[in-house]
DNA sequence: CGCGCCCTGGGCAATTTGCCCGACGATCGG
DNA sequence: CCGATCGTCGGGCAAATTGCCCAGGGCGCG
């Protein structure tokens, strides 16, 4: 009996390379795809796949809702993310949103396959990156102030730093302008920035952002 | 002859997917992959690919460089940029290092080995999101929005880039804080950023911010 | 059940932004 | 020498945003 996995992300050729990179194994089988949020949820109501791999960057409310929302409809659900990115502060949201694993891109081929295994068999999932960087800022120094926002912040920070406007949030989350205006300032106040700006430099060196992303020059 | 190809991308999974969609065809094949700059550089030297596919976000000084370096070494080598994101600016400073094609992750996967094809022929490269901003960019824009700053202009802006707020800049340069709250908004106005962020954003890929992003929590 | 989070948004004063305008000096072409 | 242009500096004012407080509803937990 194979294990059936659910892959979500957005990019094809990641999917192609991860569909590539099971085919070789024969206890494992894709049985869907899916290249959002929605129909990454729809795909797991008719499939039910064993394991669901989501790539936590996605357009839209990205991948951390997904969990969420799978999570709510199957608390048994196991859940793999896989980021491009390795900073700690991600990783957190999503084992808090309910994930099994996370893996970054980077990772070996044999890593991003065993993951698979590993969080099928109920284990937790992690490449050395992040646990590492998970250990330091765990038990060592400070707790990062990114542990103090709420999911709904923290999701609303993400397109804060993507440079989206207040409007922009609300009509990605349904929420009131008033609303997200809320969040920005509770945010700001948790991390301790006077401006957008600090903000934006507090998500770089924790990891939050590709680091450099390309501005809307329009 | 079919097409000879080098892959030069940080991660395994992308030159996976890449290397299986090449692979489906029978025109191309995949002569070399590359994890990073420093090896895509070895692996063109000893291999002399038709085209080269390079990830413009690597570690390091990313790809836009590694095009410069190939450029510098084989005038005529054509290379194909391969990017996550949709941003003019990024594909614009590609062009400028000599890159002959740009196209996004999200693209179907058809379209990207077309445009490995074309970039072959010689011809140009590029998915409808990136030529449609590139458009609207104005492909004329040759030179940099920069520099349409005036010098006291840029003065105030890396005063704002390094989140100082407008009094604190008013302080440094003797002037009345309506007076830097007037260049702020030239600035924004000049550089087409509709927020503090995106004025972060495209500071950060012009290269103004050396020590911006130096922070490893590790 | 009570307590405490999180989510959601209204209210309102204070500040900032967006955009326009006027003034002064320097430089430049004719 | 004389306008034209450009950079610097700031006032004004309406519109939007921010800072901060508050309140009700939902959900989990002891």
């Amino acid at each position: 009996m194979s294990i059936r996995v659910l892959l979500v992300d957005d990019h094809a050729v990641v999917r192609e390379g991860y569909r590539r990179l099971i085919e070789k194994q024969r206890d494992i089988e894709v049985v869907a795809e899916a290249a959002d949020a929605a129909s990454g949820y729809q795909a797991f109501k008719t499939h039910r796949p064993d394991v669901v791999v989501i790539d936590v960057s996605m357009p839209g409310r990205g991948g951390i809702d997904l969990v969420r929302q799978i999570r709510q409809l199957a608390a048994d659900a196991k859940v793999l993310m896989f980021s491009m990115h390795a900073g700690a502060a991600y990783a957190q949201q999503a084992f808090k949103a309910g994930a099994r694993g996370y893996v970054t891109k980077s990772s070996p081929p044999d890593m991003l396959v065993s993951a698979i295994r590993n969080v099928n068999a109920g284990r937790l999932a992690l490449c050395p990156e992040i646990s590492q960087t998970l250990a330091a800022a765990g038990l060592s120094a400070q707790p990062s102030p990114f542990d103090a926002l709420s999911p709904r912040e923290f999701e609303v920070l993400r397109m804060i730093v993507d440079a989206k406007s207040t409007e922009e949030i609300a009509g990605a989350f349904n929420l009131s302008p008033k609303t997200v205006a809320n969040y920005h300032y509770e945010i700001k106040s948790k991390l301790g920035a006077r401006s957008d700006i600090e903000l934006v430099y507090l998500c770089i060196n924790e990891g939050l952002l590709p680091s450099a992303m390309a501005g809307e020059a329009s």
